[in-house]
DNA sequence: CCGATCAGGATTGTATACAAAGTTATACAA
DNA sequence: TTGTATAACTTTGTATACAATCCTGATCGG
């Protein structure tokens, strides 16, 4: 069986009336595995420090350990999970001074797509990027905020026509996710961060790369100031808890 | 079984007097795996377009499937490895634009770590950068010159204290051996690398981390100019030999 | 001679059984 | 009550069997 059309028959197997929706067709089981699992730790259903059992995991899956064992694989590459011998896969957390490398490392990268961006977008690419701001949902639901801003930011890795940065920038999204909450949520910071992604916008409209690395650079520092306020309430909220 | 100390038993299904040496205690036969092919692949042995048959390769290695698999997949999450749909894996070709997008991303992030390692490297790190400078085997085999170059910049690469960008860097390395022959064979090249390293250090010693990032940056452009003579040479000799 | 159809082979996807090793709980002794 | 030893359980690692699908070749018809 080859890893393009497949899915056996599995008919029959599906229960009485749930969501269901197993593995479509083009897609193997293990590749439906694995963004599930993503999905899953993006939404926040499986938090840092949960353990993984395979087993647990096949038998919610429907599927048998083999394609668990190598969605599980996979989001470890990502680092996403961390094995822990003798005790299996655990939902990665991020520690303080990871959080600080992570950001680090995506104010260099960010900044870089958008100076490529500058240069290489596309007509349509930038068209993209300004009607994705123009459709920015202002503040509200922080769902449908953070979904907007990883489409947003999305899109700029695209246009930056580099297929090893945007695979790199694509994991480094992945990782903040475990931070759970986006920093959207901070009062006032949805606002700036449209302004934010307005300015990389017009250097990359002008053509500007400097500007436009300069600009993304600057968007993504301050959206570490509000990770780190965040971070920061969420301790003293948790000492008071006390 | 755990993935830690693992390995059943295997006792006498060693080959008579080969090298033998299968996977040792204390590292499954899936790691292990992985890293008999990864570095199959970066000593030229497996070739890009090849094919590797899942089968075949646990034959040789004298593993099943499932742990050869594991490997398989891993290898592919890094890029060196492309699945092709119907026809299983095969070793990664890079094409002009690849290699482009391959050595522009090195620039960039070679260029922040000797920045970061400006930094934050110990003392202890920038003597051992020293000490690789010192021992460097001047032009002699190829084989030792890019040993010698992947622990210079490996140590680079760890200096900048960023386990994000270390392990970017890292798949970014891997990802040059499917170029076969190292630039340095080139006549002159060692040499000029060997200045391009002194600058860096000299930088990093100096704690001046405009000028670490320069002179990496400077480095690695210097690297793709030698890169794309030497695939012009390349394509040049293919073309006479027709 | 060339093209299309069909059968066999090759190769991966998935499920499952078994092995190995740690973890944990319990019972006993000091 | 506490420490230790032992046994059962839990969980992953590996091998293997089977299913599904594509690829390849041969054969037949035009």
């Amino acid at each position: 069986m080859a890893r393009g059309p497949k899915k056996p028959d599995r008919a029959g197997k599906a229960p009485g009336g749930g969501t269901a929706a197993g593995p479509s067709i083009a897609e193997s089981r293990g590749e439906w595995a694995y963004h599930r699992l993503r999905q899953a730790i993006q939404a926040g259903e499986l938090k840092p420090g949960e353990r993984i059992r395979e087993i647990e995991m096949a038998k919610r899956l429907e599927v048998s350990r083999t394609p668990v064992r190598e969605a599980l694989r996979r989001l470890e590459a990502d680092g996403l999970l961390t094995f822990v011998p003798y005790r299996g896969m655990v939902i990665a957390e991020l520690d303080h001074q990871a959080v600080m490398e992570l950001y680090q490392m995506r104010e260099v990268l960010e900044g870089t797509a958008a100076g490529l961006a500058a240069r290489h977008a596309s007509e349509a690419e930038i068209t993209l990027l300004r009607d994705l701001i123009a459709a920015d949902p202002g503040d509200g639901d922080p769902r449908a905020l953070a979904a907007h801003n990883r489409q947003f930011h999305g899109t700029l890795y695209r246009a930056a026509h580099n297929r090893y940065l945007l695979k790199t920038l694509n994991v480094l999204s992945d990782a903040m996710a475990l931070l759970g909450m986006t920093t959207l949520s901070l009062t006032g910071r949805s606002g700036t961060a449209r302004q934010e992604h307005q300015e990389v916008l017009e250097a990359i409209e002008a053509r500007d790369q400097a500007r436009a690395e300069a600009a993304a650079r600057y968007h993504i520092r301050e959206a570490q100031r509000a990770r780190l306020r965040l971070m920061f309430d969420g301790q003293k909220t948790k000492v008071e808890a006390e």
